[in-house]
RNA sequence: GACCCCUUCGUCUAGUGGCCUAGGACUCCAGGUUUUCAUCCUGGCAACACGGGUUCGAGUCCCGUAGGGGUCGCCA
């Protein structure tokens, strides 16, 4: 029988990472079968599940390249269904009538559970069994006349076909009523698999509290879809050697659910930080400055086509993060920097700096052709004759002209701003501290 | 409280009875490269929760203990 896994979201907000990786493991375990992965949207709870919401849910999925198979379902299409099975469950006294609790809110739909102790091997934990006298019956149609999760969820499953259940730890004490449920109906029971749960810097399940969670958050602190994929695979699952940074294809080939862990794991994002550094480097150079005049772009900067390139070819090696470029690149489009303060203060105002920096223009504004290689040779010369060392030339040089302390190598930069500018920012240089 | 589950470096993990004086990655630290910062290279710190078994031999199997988590809704 062909593979087929769901991922079932109720879109009441916004989409967890949790829910995502869950999303991850199902969609790996079907390509790795040659199978679907379909999507199911719970969207029984009409309050919360706006249009907003469970557009929000598919453009997440939607940036993160999920390809889904067929069309999605949407569960309030099917309360009619749900309700004639339960009809059908009342009619074989599988299930009885009851103002449970005697509310005076009516009569409601109980499913009765059959009595006898429920086992069923786990895909990740191994062999789970409870016995029937820990187990209660269950409403599967409330006293309003609408069904209830339990009834729901296992009904569209076996709709959709779903073979595999891979879902959150949180599901397990349902999985024994709803495997009962699957045998009341009639229909095969599927495979189950519990995914332990993703923890917060506190080792605590994630709360309201901890906001950021969300995939859109990740996204608009500029991290790759690729990146928080194959990070949150690995959260969890390893393919048994030491490969981290893996393809999805590589992904598909290895997972498996044995390699699944059963125990929770933390988020890092100091490793996330990493591999999405990883990722960047990974780029092609045509990939990279696209991805960089984008972030230019929505910066508001405004400069020349080429010039603009050539500044980003400068910062490509140390960016991990494109939130990153707009910050790094900001001397090159305006003469509005800021200066690093401490840089100032070790660097720049120093005896004899102000003569460094006069004889440093002077130079530079006699230098024939002005690009990387002639301002390198005339102040490694200028250096060497003046007995000044390295860092007593160059430091207050690269403050001088892009108020930073470190950024992109010297005489590459010098290249790119060009010479006007340069000899610029030294006079001001110093007018502003050195006088 | 009852029921179910989990437990290897700070974190993610490898490990399916001998290849483990426990390997990799992130982080951190030190050194090297670099005019500087970053990159890069080299090295380092750092773990089998605890106690009993079983076995010639246990991180690996069994039993307890401790700690952690989940569930116990006419929520999903």
């Amino acid at each position: 029988m062909k593979v087929r896994t769901r991922f079932a979201p109720s879109p009441t907000g916004k989409v967890h990472i949790g829910n995502i990786r869950v999303a991850i493991y199902n969609w790996l375990f079907a390509r790795h079968n040659g199978g679907e992965f379909v999507l199911r949207v719970e969207d029984t709870d009409i309050e919360r599940s706006t249009p907003e919401a469970i557009q929000a849910m598919l453009d997440a999925m939607d940036w993160l390249g999920f390809d889904i198979d067929g069309e999605h379902l949407y569960q309030t299409t099917r309360q009619q269904a749900h309700l004639e099975a339960a009809e059908m469950l009342l009619e074989k006294g599988l299930a009885y009538k009851e103002d449970k609790g005697g509310t005076g809110q009516g009569e409601c739909v109980i499913f009765k559970m059959p009595g006898t102790d429920v086992t069923f091997v786990d895909g990740i934990k191994g062999k789970m069994t409870k016995k029937a006298e820990n187990m209660q019956d269950f409403v599967i149609v409330r006293s309003n006349g609408t069904p209830v999760f339990h009834l729901a969820n296992v009904l569209d499953d076996v709709e959709q076909g779903i073979t595999h259940v891979i879902r959150g730890d949180d599901h397990v004490e349902n999985t024994f009523r709803h495997i009962a449920l699957y045998e009341a109906l009639g229909a095969e029971v599927p495979h189950f698999a519990h995914l332990p749960m993703i923890v917060n810097r506190q080792g605590k399940p994630y709360s309201k509290r901890d906001g950021d969670a969300f995939v859109g958050d990740f996204r608009e602190k500029g991290f790759s879809a690729d990146a928080l994929f194959n990070y949150l695979a690995l959260l969890g699952w390893s393919p048994g050697d030491d490969r981290e940074v893996m393809s999805r294809e590589e992904m598909i080939e290895a997972f498996t659910l044995e390699r699944c862990q059963s125990s929770p794991a933390q988020f890092d994002m100091k490793k996330l930080t990493w591999m999405n550094g990883e990722y960047l480097q990974q780029l092609p150079a045509d990939a990279f400055e696209a991805l960089a005049l984008d972030e230019l772009a929505k910066a508001g900067i405004e400069a020349d086509a080429a010039y603009k390139k050539s500044v980003i070819a400068l910062i490509r090696e140390r960016v991990k993060n494109v939130t990153e470029i707009a910050p790094m690149t900001g001397c090159f489009f305006s003469d509005e920097y800021e200066y690093d303060e401490k840089g100032v203060r070790k660097k720049l105002q120093k005896d004899g700096v102000a003569d460094t920096l006069a004889q440093v223009k002077s130079i530079l504004g006699s230098l024939e052709v002005f690009d990387e290689a002639s301002t390198d040779k005339a102040l490694h010369g200028f250096v060497e004759e003046s007995g000044l060392g390295f860092g007593a030339v160059m430091a207050p040089v690269r403050l001088a002209v892009s108020g930073m302390q470190s950024g992109p190598e010297l005489f590459p930069m010098l290249g790119v701003l060009g010479r006007e500018r340069v000899l610029k920012r030294i006079d001001r240089t110093i007018d502003l501290f050195l006088k």
